[in-house]
DNA sequence: TAGGCCATCTGGTCCT
DNA sequence: AGGACCAGATGGCCTA
């Protein structure tokens, strides 16, 4: 809140003031509002500028994660809360895809590790499916959306080696409690 | 035209 | 005291 600027509510003239006075009072606490006026607007300008400030570098921020996702065509950009629900749902894909893999690795040593198993090739590319993941009950959606029943690996047919971003199909939808709650 | 997304403004609260 | 952060309000733009 802005604090009071001292004079700029000022108690009546006393009796014993003349009306010359209590004219110049007036013209004082004129003055003294339109400095407050001033005072106010001006810090009000700063504070917008700073707000405007603030949401421009949060909006950088949010274009960076953009850029680490997998990309999609190039006309097409993830609104904010698809942002952070797809770079949830990525993380937790690419966490399950190390896990599998280290699974792997320590159950069956050599004859198992399939050939080009994580390799390049191996995850279906973003970019060439992501043309067909805005389409409804795409790919896209489950893992950019928040569905109240997220898909199974059943529903997708992907089995254990599924790779990346089918096992983004399984994910448990991000939930604004997972994305972070508000302070207050 | 309704609904979604976004940028901006604004006032309140918290923090340094 | 001033800056950072936040959420609500508002208006513009776009699309189905």
């Amino acid at each position: 809140l802005l604090p009071p600027v001292p004079g700029a509510h000022g108690a009546p003239p006393s009796p014993q003031e003349g009306p010359g006075r209590r004219r110049r009072r007036g013209r004082c606490r004129a003055r003294n509002e339109a400095a407050l006026h001033s005072l106010r607007k001006s810090r009000r300008v700063k504070a917008n500028d700073r707000e405007r400030n603030r949401m421009h570098h949060l909006n950088a921020a949010l274009d960076e994660l953009r850029s680490v996702l997998p990309s999609f065509p190039e006309d097409t950009k993830l609104t904010k809360i698809e942002t952070l629900r797809f770079a949830y749902n990525y993380i937790w894909a690419l966490s399950e895809t190390l896990r599998l893999a280290d699974q792997r690795l320590h159950a069956a040593p050599r004859e198992r590790l399939l050939p080009g198993y994580l390799s390049p090739a191996a995850p279906p590319s973003p970019g060439s499916d992501a043309g067909s993941w805005r389409s409804a009950g795409s790919s896209f959606s489950a893992c950019a959306s928040n569905p109240s029943s997220p898909a199974t690996s059943e529903d997708y047919g992907y089995g254990p080696t599924e790779p990346l971003f089918a096992a983004c199909h399984r994910l448990p939808p991000a939930t604004p409690a997972a994305l972070g709650s508000p302070r207050r």
